[in-house]
DNA sequence: AAAAAATAGTTGCAAATGCAACAAGAATAC
DNA sequence: GTATTCTTGTTGCATTTGCAACTATTTTTT
C-alpha cells in the first residue's frame, strides 16, 4: 500500500458502536443483501468473505464479484441499471460492517468519534477498491488467455518480491476472475509449462522470464 | 446519478483558490503526469479529454483508460506496479485540477471553505468511478463480443430512457472499450443487424429486444 | 468411514475471434 | 482546396477459445 494506511487497524477500530452503523452476523448462504437502486447502502467485510450474484432473465447464475476481509461493497458502487437481479450470499459464516451513505452528509446525533474515523478511513478503502478494480481490467483487457496468465503471475511475483509465489485463488475461482473458460486455461497453463514460461507444482508457481 | 449531488456544480465550485490544490492548462498531446508510485497525486479533468497511455518493454503503446471532462485520475487509483510506463496526456486543449492525496489528512494553513467542500465532494466522484469501472468489468467479463455489445446497448438505452440512443464513443473507440478487435466488432455488428436485434443509422442505434 | 461436493486435469471439435490487408468516405490540417 | 489523418466498412484465413463430456484427486459433510 502506497499511504500508510492499515485497513486491518481501522476495521479493528470500528467496533465501537456509532447509531448510523451496524454490525451483522450471517450464516454461509444467507443473503446479506440485494442491489437495489436508491438505498445508499455501503458494506464492509469484517470476517468472512461474499458473492456478488447475478440472476438473469434465463434463470442463469453467476458470480460477478468476490468479497474478502476488508473488501466494501454495496449497490452505491453499482450503479448498473441492467434489469437482472443482484445478491450479495455469505460464503461462510460473516461480520459484516452496514450503513448508509448519507454518513458523509449527515453527523450522527452524538458527533461520535467512530464516525468521524469513519469518514476519515473509508476513502482509503474505497481506493482500494478501485486499484483493484483497475487490475481487473488491465487483466480482462488483454486478449489472450495466455496474456492474462502471464501479467496475473508478473503482478503476483512483484507483490511477493520474487520468482516464486502462491496463487491465492483456485484454479476454478482464477478462471472466473480471468472471465475465460476453465478448460481452456488449464489447456494454456499446461503449454505455458512446456513452453518453459512458468514451473508449477500445487498451488505454488515460479516465472521463468523476466 | 443516484445521490444528488452534481459533479458539474462540485466542480464549477472549486475553481476557488486553495493553497493546495492547482489548476493547470495542457496543450494537446502534452504530458499532464506520469504514474509513479508513491507520489499520491489526484487530478480532475475540469475541461478536454485525456488519455492513459502505456509503453511496454517493447515499445509498444496502448491506451488504458480515456479520462473526460469531471473524471477523476492518478496514480493512486492504479497501484499496479508492472514495469512498464504508464503516462496521461492531453488529447487536445484540457484544463486539469490537481493536488495531493494527503489533501484528506491535512487540512491547509487558510483552513479554506474550498478545502472543506473539496473533501466533502470528492467521495462522490469516486464513486461514480468505481461505477464505472463495475460497468466495464462487468462488460469485459462477457464471453462474446455479441454479448459485450447487447449487455453495452442496454444500458445505454436504459440511461436513454428509450430503445434508440446515440452511441457516445467513435466505433474505434468503442471497440478499444470492449477490447475486441475492430474489424471482428464491425462483423458482429452486422450479424446484429442481420439478425434483427439492432437497428442502426450514422451513430443512432435502435435495440429491437427486450 | 462412507458419501457428496469441490477442484484439478484432459481432449475433440465447432465456433468465435484476432490479424492483416484492403477500400471508401468524413473530418481536419495546412 | 488539396493533402493528410481518422473513421467506417469488408473479407479470408489461421489461431484461440468455449463447450461438452469425461476421469481423477482432494476436501468437506454427515
Amino acid at each position: 500500500m502506497k499511504n500508510n494506511f492499515s485497513i486491518e487497524k481501522f476495521c479493528n477500530n470500528l467496533l465501537s458502536s456509532c447509531e448510523k452503523v451496524q454490525e451483522k452476523d450471517f450464516e454461509k448462504n444467507e443473503i446479506i443483501t440485494t442491489y437495489i437502486v436508491n438505498r445508499n447502502q455501503v458494506c464492509i467485510v469484517l470476517e468472512g468473505s461474499a458473492d456478488l450474484m447475478r440472476y438473469d432473465f434465463n434463470g442463469n447464475q453467476m458470480i460477478v464479484e468476490r468479497f474478502n476481509q476488508f473488501d466494501i461493497f454495496g449497490e452505491i458502487f453499482y450503479q448498473i441499471n441492467t434489469n437482472n437481479e443482484l445478491f450479495v450470499i455469505a460464503k461462510e459464516k460473516s461480520k459484516i460492517l452496514v450503513f448508509n451513505y448519507d454518513i458523509f452528509e449527515k453527523k450522527c446525533k452524538k458527533n461520535c468519534k467512530f464516525h468521524e474515523e469513519l469518514l476519515l478511513g473509508l476513502p482509503n478503502l474505497v481506493l482500494s477498491k478501485v486499484s483493484d478494480l483497475n487490475l481487473r481490467i488491465e487483466l480482462l483487457a488483454k486478449k489472450t488467455i495466455r496474456d492474462k496468465l502471464i501479467s496475473y503471475f508478473k503482478i503476483l511475483s512483484e507483490k511477493a518480491f520474487s520468482k516464486t509465489f502462491t496463487l491465492p485463488l483456485s484454479l476454478t475461482d482464477l478462471a472466473d476472475y480471468l472471465s475465460v473458460d476453465r478448460s481452456a486455461m488449464m489447456r494454456e497453463l499446461k503449454l505455458l509449462k512446456e513452453d518453459g514460461f512458468i514451473k508449477k507444482s500445487g498451488d505454488k508457481i515460479t516465472l521463468m522470464i523476466m
